[in-house]
DNA sequence: GTCCGACCGTA
DNA sequence: TTACGGTCGGACG
């Protein structure tokens, strides 16, 4: 920057606040997103820049910047902890818009300044006599008096409101002093909004005629006894100190550490597909009209950009590889109906979609059959030019891995849907399996017209369960996206409300109870696949589906954003869909031989034992029966003690069988030795090989996304998150988990991620102390507890304290835990007193979030995510005992949950970013397992430790440390 | 054929 | 004492 150049530097702080009261509210049609301050801010970068290229305007920038506060806590929290503090956190409706700010600067190609600690007008401030210093002029965009300072020769302001240019001859007009006294006379007159105290009694005209008789502030504290007026001069004197507080606080920082040099405000040409993308995101059409004319662009073919949405104040940082400020939701306000109507705030629009929902009908004769190519095209160009459209695949399998494609569904507006047949087959088979129905378009030309609807960023495509429908579209070489997904909508909303399958949320929500898939395709035995199905029945079927998803998205998608949510779905749910159906695809290679050989050891060792347990109990008998074992151990051999079940059963379980053996009996132990080789054979080693891809020779699970209350996945067909690994005989099963040749596997795990987040939540010192020097914490706790040095502590010591400690985060009762020690219930009540009495905060987080629970019905974890508990309420003491000790556990295990989701998220552009080749394949609650090129090993260790352990950053930054440990080997046993 | 309880594998 | 899914036996229709 030289001399004759001009910097423009907009306080885009001040003006969030500014344009939010000033304007008229303003929500996106779509999905109710407020976006008033967004709006005006972009109207005013439209008309700042186009004067910037407009030559007959005297006044236009070379240079140009954004500036943002970070946050509140500032150098001048330090001087005076009051400052700011009477400010209330701001309104919700405007909380998702300091983020889309944020982007809309980006958008307009312009840098976009903050800094940590530093408030919008120090960096300007600093800027401002930068640019000075090298004789460029400067006008800063912004009407706030406490920039006025800064007005000089070569620096003047610009109410971009008010269309006023604000020169030194304006400050004295409007304040009576010139910039230079403006410093003065805020330290004494105060500011209320921001809480400077100022001197009692003393207003800008009084402070102006102080200033003009005594020169300045010093001047006139040390001279104050001259003042004839009596109040006044007691108050200057009494008051003195304060106002030179508020002197410091008023006094903006020319000397800010900045990161980025005038050189690079250098102004850039508008990048017009970018600015009209994301204008178009926003819904603002006119705006985007006149750039896209401007820019000479056609806005019909740009897409909308993707943004994100932070609903929480405060909680942007720098750029980070991904958008980031997940924060808790606790401290947000609920939005305030404006009285003045004509606008739809997020909560009147949840209500009258509420409505809508209810009040229309479900036709299921209505919807159409589309059974030619140029009927297809004419529905698909209908959903471009509506942006949305609901979209459902009709397959033969629920594997998606293995099924084919029978056909699809669209839906573009409530009853507006239709089915598009493409494989079905004639009932009346004969031996040579039945011809295919007359009159489908080829799939191949269905592919065709399909692919670039659902692949065009412009329309966002909604399904209920979109992680099934990519994965079979996937598989056709189709790579659906934007999307939404309604089953994770719901999830994110109503997590631990029953379930979230779409009959039952039509049902909960549409007051409709869809066709049933039986009684499309039958059921048992004289069930069909779909592609049997007739073509009517399944096109009222199939449309149905997407005309409900549709009709859901619409109801659910602004209850996000009525109750902040919006962050947790964006960020913790809809990117993980892609990633985990990736992992679902790539699947892990299990090797045949050793299950196989395992199997046949466990059935030789089972049945050495079943020989021995005839004899022994005299008879022949099921064992697995624990009906019939209950008969004998208790009935005909009458052992002693035995506990019953709920249904009044024996209870045989391991526990009870383990302590007949610690008496000398014989049997039981035999029984818990029979037990364990058949749940390791029936479970694992019969049963994983039938899950073994015809083609791909790997084992692909399934994970479901929205199955638990607390926010962790859960894996099914076949369930890969309970691998044996406490006992030797169960690891073997993992040695069947192999690397393809070639590669190795790598498993990385947190390590004490719960206690861990627990010591941050709970705020717990010795926990936290501990894991930051990282040393053993149950060994610690032991000490605390029993008094016990760490040294030599004996195992039975360390072993209790372990309990303890995962009994915490169960929500403990010293029920449970006097059956876990198998101590009595008295002494197990005197443990947790102790525990208590040493970490008090334990008790206080546990009532707390007690209270929390029974308030609002649900419980956050630190990123925001909900689990409810609707039961926690209930008459009956059982269910409330059960409800408080779930809402206990549930921010906790949710927590980390979210943590290992972030890190999911992440790990993909990460690798990618390091160019490595490795392929995350399985999750574990607490556990990553990639395979990857033999060479890449060490390379890929270093990225993915840093991925999960700087997971919660930064939208949390977690007061203790996360550890996570990583090994590399042939099979999933040596690597963990 | 379908459902539920008991039991047990994981974090 | 939290969160899951799979297998089995046994009862029901």
């Amino acid at each position: 920057m030289k001399k004759g150049d001009h910097l423009f530097l907009v306080d885009g702080s001040g003006y969030i606040f500014r344009a939010y009261h000033a304007l008229p509210p303003l929500t996106r049609k779509s999905d109710g997103l407020p976006v008033g301050a967004v709006s005006g801010f972009c109207n005013m970068l439209w008309k700042l820049l186009r004067e910037a290229r407009d030559t007959s305007v005297r006044v236009t920038p070379t240079h140009f910047a954004v500036i943002f506060d970070y946050s509140s806590n500032t150098f001048r929290k330090e001087i005076y902890p009051e400052y700011k503090a009477n400010r209330s956190a701001p309104p919700e409706d405007l909380i998702p818009q300091f983020g889309l700010i944020r982007q809309a600067t980006k958008a307009f190609n312009l840098p976009c300044i903050e800094k940590e600690g530093y408030e919008a007008d120090d960096l300007i401030a600093t800027y401002a006599r930068m640019a000075e210093a090298v004789g460029a002029e400067v006008t800063i965009i912004s009407s706030d008096k406490d920039l006025m300072q800064l007005v000089t020769p070569l620096v003047s302001m610009y109410d971009s409101m008010k269309d006023k240019q604000i020169g030194i001859p304006d400050v004295i007009e409007k304040w009576g002093v010139p910039p230079e006294k403006m410093i003065d006379l805020q330290a004494l007159t105060g500011d209320s909004t921001d809480n400077v105290p100022g001197i009692p009694g003393i207003g800008p005209k009084t402070a102006a005629q102080l200033l003009e008789e005594f020169g300045d502030l010093d001047t006139l504290l040390s001279r104050a006894g001259e003042i004839k007026q009596q109040k006044r001069r007691e108050n200057i004197i009494e008051f003195a100190e304060q106002a030179r507080i508020s002197r410091q606080l008023v006094t903006l920082k020319t000397d800010t550490p900045v990161d980025t040099g005038l050189d690079d405000f250098g102004l850039e040409p508008q990048d017009g597909p970018k600015l009209v993308a994301f204008l178009k995101a926003m819904e603002f059409t006119s705006l985007t009209r006149r750039a896209a004319e401007a820019t000479g662009i056609d806005a019909a073919a740009i897409e909308p950009s993707e943004v994100a949405v932070d609903t929480v104040a405060e909680a942007h940082g720098p750029d980070v590889e991904i958008p980031d400020g997940t924060a808790p939701a606790a401290t947000a306000e609920k939005p305030q109906n404006k009285p003045d109507g004509g606008v739809m705030l997020p909560a009147d629009l949840v209500k009258a979609r509420a409505d809508e929902a209810l009040a229309s009908k479900i036709d299921t004769t209505a919807y159409t059959c589309i059974r030619d190519l140029a009927t297809l095209q004419l529905w698909i160009d209908e959903a471009m030019e509506a942006g949305l459209v609901a979209f459902d695949t009709e397959t033969t399998s629920l594997d998606p891995m293995q099924t084919e494609l029978v056909g699809f569904s669209l839906a573009i507006r409530p009853g507006h849907a239709a089915y598009v047949p493409l494989n079905h087959k004639s009932g009346n088979g004969d031996l040579l399996g039945g011809g295919t129905v007359e009159g489908q378009i080829p799939l191949d030309d269905a592919l065709r017209v399909l692919k670039p609807l659902l692949e065009n960023r412009s329309v966002l495509k909604i399904a209920h369960n979109m992680k099934y429908d990519w994965l079979v579209m996937h598989r056709y070489g189709i790579d659906p996206h934007p999307f939404d997904d309604t089953m994770l909508i719901s999830y994110v909303l109503d997590a631990g409300e029953g379930t979230h399958g779409m009959d039952a949320l039509s049902e909960r929500w549409l007051g409709h109870t869809p066709i049933a898939y039986k009684d499309v395709a039958g059921s048992g035995k004289s069930s069909v696949t779909f592609d049997m199905v007739d073509i009517d029945r399944a096109t009222a079927y199939a449309a149905e589906d997407a005309d409900v998803t549709l009709r859901l998205w619409r109801l659910l998608k602004p209850r996000l954003v009525e109750d902040g949510l919006v962050s947790v779905y964006e960020r913790l749910e809809r990117p993980l869909v892609a990633v985990l159906a990736r992992m679902e695809e790539r699947g892990i290679s299990v090797d045949r031989q050793i299950l196989s050989r395992l199997s046949g050891d466990l059935a030789q060792a089972a049945a050495a034992i079943e020989h021995e347990i005839y004899q022994l109990a005299g008879e022949k008998l099921n064992i697995g029966s624990p009906k019939q074992l209950g008969d004998i151990l208790f009935g005909k051999m009458s052992l002693p003690g035995g506990s019953k079940t709920k249904t009044g059963q024996w209870s045989t379980s391991a526990q009870v069988l383990e302590d007949l053996a610690a008496e000398g009996h014989e049997l039981p132990r035999k029984i818990v030795d029979w037990r364990q080789l058949t749940k390791l054979k029936s479970t694992y080693t019969d049963a994983l090989p039938g899950y073994i891809h015809p083609d791909t020779k790997r084992v692909h699970t399934s994970y479901a996304m929205a199955a638990t209350s607390t926010g962790r996945l859960s894996s099914s067909e076949p369930n890969l998150q309970n691998i044996p690994v406490r006992t030797s005989e169960g690891r073997k099963i993992r040695t069947a988990f192999i690397a393809a040749p070639g590669n190795k596997l790598i498993s990385a795990d947190y390590s004490q991620i719960e206690l861990r987040v627990l010591a941050h939540v709970a705020e717990i010192p010795q926990l936290t102390q501990a894991f930051a020097d990282g040393i053993d914490i149950h060994a610690m706790t032991a000490s605390e507890m029993f008094g016990v040095p760490v040294k030599d502590m004996p195992s039975e010591v360390r072993r209790r304290a372990k309990a303890i400690n995962f009994g915490i985060i169960y929500g403990i009762s010293a029920f449970g835990l006097a059956n876990q020690l198998s101590i009595p219930r008295e002494e197990a009540s005197q443990y947790i007193r102790t525990y208590f009495e040493r970490f008090p905060g334990i008790k206080d987080y546990m009532e707390a979030t007690k209270a929390f629970a029974r308030q609002n019905g649900y419980v956050e974890t630190i990123f925001g995510r909900r689990a409810h508990y609707p039961e926690i309420r209930s008459s009956n003491p059982q269910v409330r005992a059960f409800n408080e000790r779930a809402s206990i556990n549930a921010p906790i295990q949710g927590s980390a949950a979210d943590i290992i989701r972030r890190a999911m998220v992440r790990m993909e552009p990460a690798l990618n970013a390091a160019k490595l080749s490795a392929r995350m394949l399985l999750q574990v609650h607490d556990e990553l397992i990639f395979e990857t090129a033999d060479g890449e090993v060490d390379a890929t260790i270093p990225i993915i430790r840093d991925v999960m352990e700087n997971a919660a950053m930064p939208a949390i930054s977690l007061s203790v440390p996360l550890q996570v440990d990583a090994r590399a080997a042939n099979n999933w046993d040596e690597a963990h």
